[in-house]
DNA sequence: ACGCGCCGAATTTTT
DNA sequence: TTCGGCGCGT
């Protein structure tokens, strides 16, 4: 199909920053795709100095897929198509030098800097749970606005700021000391270069002639100082974004930047795609008139070509429960009336937590259906256990992977023993793993602790010793993983056989994935050990099982986790006060951002949409009476079938032949 | 190995 | 308030 003149205009507008304004459903992929082979193939810059940077892993791999069958593989080679974090993850390993880093790093996730967090105010304050997520979010804030642990030093006034700043500085000599950076690092870390090196960012210019961004709206501060200074004075560049489905403000991302860009870059060409392909109008103006009552930088109208669809709908469920049973109901009907498939039906919901009654109701209806999002495959104890011993493979110095699995499975190593190793680590100014190594542990710890200390080490240092050859890896991985004897254990602690099995079978697709990346193949490059541990980290691994991604299955998932994504039948489920808009937005008086939530909702169905919502819902043990969501009402009655409304006008027939007959009846009886 | 009892969650989580 | 998960004790 060609490219609408809009579409065009955003391809070919190739000279200068460029804002690509890209409603829901307008294309916008398709426009990043073409841009990058009419760069490569028109303007003849070659693939290696085009960049184009996206959130999320899935979204790159899309990417380059399609450009890889736009252009052919043999014109991708060299192209740069990445999340920030790889991107940045790359800088940082080009220039370990330069940042005064040492090679094999450990990546933290959350958890990860949860734990050390926990570990460094245990025994200064008793922090609850709630506080330190907060000062988590804290130093991530601080991170994602550029300041150092002394900055924020100096700017803390309060005694707490003033503590969460000494605590963040804190952390940051101890993840240091770690050889280790989190999620934040990864973007601050390549900023903080380009800012100060100059001779690093020529570089970096030069590497990225053109530079792509998508999802321009959920960048933050350091994500978008990074992309200033990667496209420097010539500032040739697209960046693609909608500002009213900026819904990850909670997390840092400033959707300000869309404006920002104006201010920055004069110059800035805008062009608007508005032209929907996904819905039909009567969805589509919906999702309009919802997100009118939002202000607006930049205005911006979606229209659509397609069919006027049906009316939206609302029903009503007497309790959750019921609630689900309808929406299950409606799903089975439709599938008996249109034959349409599982997967083509999609249930979405503001928090996690709803997905239960519905999972409850497909099961007794025996209708297969997927969650998406919930525990991810990394959050697992047992992967996290084997992720901790392929860091600690690679980076004798992270500490908090020692501290995971020194004891586990159990091998007599106690926390005395851990504390006395930790001692010798403090006096040295050394690793715990490399203090374990310490011949001064000896004179510290009984005869059979230090003894099972050396075996852990040793088992340790041989295993990471043969990793060096890369032939070896699968092997040994393998066979560390059997020699401390994690699948017997697994069965000695899981609840069933069946858990058991499970978690086992977790262990050997990491173990899969890590031995693929590292033999390589056709398409991908050999990796190091350590390049595949830290790609894993960052959730980049080469292909998911698609199986499961193409069950014909009904889909469940957030509103947050729909974004991206589009089904032919949506129902957004728990429509109330409360919900949706969910209370503390309505206390802190954010209602824009669900107002946001709700529009992704909307815009992701291509022929029906249908609101759902309980009369009565059981919260903290009481019932609740909700209030319709106020968006419900926000949207275009004319478009929209409420339940009782139907009843109603159905009561009204009803009535109108009764009296119709009554009147029949009393002319027949005087005759 | 199993069971009991206690504690915590209840908003979203691209990396 | 309730449910589920985890940890400890037998």
């Amino acid at each position: 199909m060609q490219l609408n003149p809009s579409q065009q205009e955003a391809v070919h507008a190739i000279r200068g920053p460029v804002l690509v304004l890209a409603g829901a459903g307008s294309g916008k992929t398709r426009v990043i795709t073409e841009k990058i082979a009419h760069l490569i193939t028109r303007c003849a810059i070659p693939a290696r100095h085009i960049g184009a940077v996206t959130f999320t892993n899935k979204a790159a791999r899309e990417m380059k897929e399609r450009v890889g069958q736009t252009l052919g593989r043999e014109y991708t080679r060299g192209l740069t198509v990445s999340t920030f974090h790889t991107l940045g993850l790359t800088i940082i390993r080009k220039e370990v030098k330069n940042l005064g880093m040492k090679s094999g790093f450990s990546l933290f996730d959350d958890q990860d800097s949860f734990a050390l967090l926990k570990a460094l105010t245990e025994d200064e304050i008793d922090a609850d749970k709630a506080m330190l997520k907060l000062l988590q979010s804290q130093i991530s804030n601080w991170k994602n606005a550029m300041l150092q642990p002394q900055q924020a030093l100096e700017q803390a006034k309060l005694p707490d700021e003033q503590m969460f700043a000494e605590f963040y500085r804190r952390y940051q000599q101890n993840m240091q000391a770690c050889n280790a950076l989190d999620f934040d690092d990864l973007i601050l870390l390549p900023t903080m270069l380009l800012k100060t090196n100059e001779s690093a960012r020529e570089r970096w210019q030069k590497k990225f002639q053109y530079l792509l961004v998508d999802e321009y709206q959920d960048t933050n501060t350091s994500q978008y100082e990074l992309v200033r200074l990667l496209v420097g004075k010539d500032a040739n560049f697209t960046v693609v974004g909608d500002d009213d489905q900026s819904i990850y403000s909670w997390r840092g991302a400033q959707p300000q930047n869309l404006a920002l860009l104006q201010r920055d870059f004069p110059q800035l060409q805008v062009i608007k795609l508005e032209q929907n392909y996904r819905s039909c109008k009567r969805i589509l103006k919906a999702a309009n008139i919802l997100i009118e009552n939002n202000p607006h930088v930049f205005d911006k109208k979606l229209f659509s070509e397609m069919d006027e669809g049906e009316p939206l709908r609302v029903i009503k469920g007497r309790n959750e429960e019921h609630e689900a049973d309808r929406v299950v109901a409606e799903i089975v009907r439709q599938r008996f009336l249109a034959r349409t498939p599982y997967h083509f039906f999609a249930i979405l919901y503001r928090g996690n937590h709803q997905s239960r009654v519905f999972e409850k109701a497909l099961l007794n209806q025996r209708i297969p259906y997927r969650m998406t999002g919930g525990q991810s495959f990394f959050a697992r104890a047992e992967v996290k256990d084997i992720m901790a011993y392929l860091r600690l493979l690679v980076n004798p110095s992270d500490d908090t992977a020692f501290i995971r699995i020194v004891n586990l499975p159990k091998r007599g190593i106690g926390p005395q023993t851990v504390e006395r190793i930790g001692e010798l680590a403090h006096e040295l100014h050394v690793g715990l793993y490399e203090a374990a190594q310490h011949h001064q542990l000896e004179t510290r710890l009984g005869t059979r602790e230090y003894a099972q200390v050396q075996e852990f080490v040793q088992l340790i240092s041989q295993a990471a010793r043969r990793c060096d050859h890369p032939p070896e890896v699968a092997s040994t991985l393998y066979g560390l993983v059997k020699e401390i004897g994690y699948e017997e254990w697994l069965y000695e602690v899981s609840p069933s056989q069946a858990a058991a099995e499970m978690r086992y079978k977790n262990i050997n697709e990491l173990l899969r994935w890590v031995t693929e990346m590292v033999k390589g193949d056709t398409e991908n490059e050999p990796l190091t050990l350590e390049q595949s541990v830290a790609k894993l980290c960052l959730r980049d691994m080469l292909s998911r099982n698609e199986e499961e991604d193409q069950a014909d299955q009904v889909q469940l998932m957030t509103l947050h986790a729909s974004k991206g994504l589009e089904f032919p039948h949506v129902f957004m489920v728990g429509m109330e006060e409360g919900l949706l808009p969910h209370q503390s937005s309505i206390d802190e008086g954010n209602v824009e951002e669900e107002r946001r939530l709700a529009y992704v909702g909307i815009t992701r169905a291509q022929q029906t949409l249908t609101f759902t919502m309980a009369r009565e819902r059981r919260q903290y043990g009481d019932v609740m009476k909700p209030e319709p969501s106020r968006f419900l009402f926000e949207l275009p009655q004319d478009d929209i079938e409420w339940e009782e409304q139907r009843a109603a006008n159905e009561e009204a027939k009803e009535q109108q032949r009764q009296s119709g007959m009554d009147l029949l009846r009393k002319a027949l009886e005087k005759n």
